[in-house]
DNA sequence: AATGAATGAGCCTTCATTCAT
DNA sequence: GATGAATGAAGGCTCATTCAT
């Protein structure tokens, strides 16, 4: 059956985005997944091929979402959507599935693995955020102003799922509760998000029309 | 002597920092500081207490720059000073120092090293943020909106010292070169930013009028 | 099928053969047979089984030649004849056939399935010489005698299976080449082995005149 | 202390000439040696590397005899004195020392340790013998033909030591014992041998001499 | 104060084998 | 008759650690 492979995956991405890859032993991977010792090198060859395995699998379930903004949908609203994805995939906290856990430990140190994981879920985001982003802007504006923007949004994002351990330590277990709310984190990121966006757009309109009139 | 002590805690903090905590052997390290495998053991006691001196050991000698702003000077200059020193720690490419690295893996994966650097290294600097952002808004603004400025600022940092293969992989090797440099992307930071803590301030205070008149 | 049984033997004998019984594994016996994992247990019953079955294929191949003599042929021609099938036994280098090397190393390191292999070719092989080396004798020669000259005749063809990589390594690969020729080596291990026969010979009937001599 | 090391040694060595490289498993090897499973990997790196220490001890402990002989000694006593050596190496029934047996297998299926074995052990060993073969030519003989001459001699003594069981199963016990009997079986070989050289030696002459009258 | 030798637990992996179909 | 999946024992090896000096 592939069963036994599945639940493979299933205990292994689990343990594996709890304790990272050195951490984990097949041992108890099989022992989770009720499988025998010899089970995972049956099915996946090694230690390795079962870690991108499980990779892989995460970014298979969490699929790309494809947002259907109605035509005319102005971009604040488009980057309150995606802010509010972005965030809820970030802070789930009750999340008994480790898929997300798993892909950001490859993201800050990425493996074999990456590469598609990029390719099929990083990269796709990445340009939703930059189309979204290129509305906000006057056409002929530097690709690299606007991966920029895309980078400060998704970086304001990312700090709540990599330093949920620092902000408590930091903030106190009341404070983090509180800056750690989904609804109203995310509410707060776009506001910072579209004052950045807007000031850029601004500083680059300005020199345009400077420069502009210097030319003129 | 003392000098094989240090000699032991620059190995470890070198390696650890590249290679992290489980897969650092010991022997290794040993090696790397001309010592002999039973010295970590007589010097620190164990592999993990290794690790924490090392960590502790990198919290002191990057030491929290200490700003002397002349009086008067204004928030935005501040900020500006703030965002350039954490975005050349963050960016410090021929690094041969270990520090920044071992503490980034500190903060992403909290061990028991990571109290003492929060309290010796973070929180000040957050803390410093903290003021910066304060002078931004009117008094009484709450503590919570402020500290949410402060995490968008770190955010963008930080994203450039975690992401940096990814970025290289997501935009390609030229764009990532450019849009990994140090003045260009501080100062884009530090536009976003603004345009970020302006856009809560103007919002704070609208909403502040907003309820005053509502009170009148 | 009785093909898949067939190929598995050909393919065991043939790795068998190559590398020994136990740095054999049945999983690429089975994929050098094309064969399934199981197909073994199921045919054979298990690896060792296996292994005497190829052994006794090796055997059964390989048949005792029986030479025919013309009647008066003298020992001389039939000793060279027997040489001369020992030695192209010995020496076929191009040899795709893996029989006489798995009997070679069961001949060196015996198992269960040595017993077969000496009943149906050793001992007839062993017979024969010794029925041409009994010709060179005077009727009532001692079997023991007549026994130790088989062995020598056998050793030297054997040496040259046996010890063909210490050949290269000892005497160069250019003396190699020619030692282990073929018509060459076979024509000087004649010899030898007639100047040894003549002289044991020699010395059977000298010491039996001296005996008859002081008896009378 | 370098005594475990040696003891580690001295148990491998008696093993693996029992079983052979693969078959032998370092734990046994360990526990024969009343020393821990990672002793060997502290000592030796693993397996192959004590496996080559072992072969290389055993060659070590196992000099080279050099004769004496006197002054115009015939190459007949000599080469007795050879055979006689070569032999009581061969057929120490009750050799507690595994030496001579793990050199015997590393000369059947030479490993990376085998190259050392022939250099320092079998080298010296073919060059005496070769050295006495010669004196029963005259001089010019071809070094080919006496190299044979050495190789028919070894041959002899090392079937008494390959295929020893396979010489009881054969010959019987009762046969097997007085065939295998050390004093017995030397002479004898020593007489085939001789018998074998002067045959050539014969041959080797007569055609010169029918060279030279073929010439004058 | 410092070290080379030794330890034992545990790692990943491979093996021949058996099970269920 | 034949197979893909699964098993458990055991393999070589590495690790952090401790011992004896």
């Amino acid at each position: 059956m592939d069963d036994t492979r599945q639940k493979l995956i299933d205990a292994a991405g689990q343990i594996f985005s709890e304790k990272g890859f050195e951490a984990t032993t097949v041992r108890e991977v099989c022992q989770a997944a009720g499988a025998n010792i010899a089970a995972i090198h049956y099915h996946f060859g090694d230690k390795e091929r079962l870690y991108i395995e499980a990779v892989k699998h995460a970014n298979c379930q969490q699929d790309v979402v494809k947002f259907d903004w109605p035509p005319g949908c102005p971009p604040e609203r488009k980057l309150e959507g995606m802010i509010f994805h972005l965030m809820e995939m970030m802070l789930e906290n009750d999340s008994p599935s480790w898929h997300i856990e798993l892909m950001m430990r490859e993201l800050a140190r990425p493996t074999a693995a990456c590469r598609e994981l990029v390719e099929e879920f990083i990269s796709p985001m990445f340009s939703q955020l930059l189309e979204i982003v290129t509305e906000f802007f006057p056409e002929g504006a530097p690709l690299l102003l606007r991966q920029r923007m895309v980078m400060s949004v998704v970086a304001q994002c990312l700090l709540y799922r990599y330093h949920r351990p620092i902000g408590r330590l930091l903030l106190g277990e009341e404070t983090f509760q509180k800056l750690f709310e989904l609804e109203f984190t995310a509410q707060q990121v776009l506001a910072f998000s579209l004052g950045g966006i807007r000031a850029a757009v601004a500083q680059y309109v300005g020199s345009g029309v400077a420069e502009a009139e210097v030319r003129s």
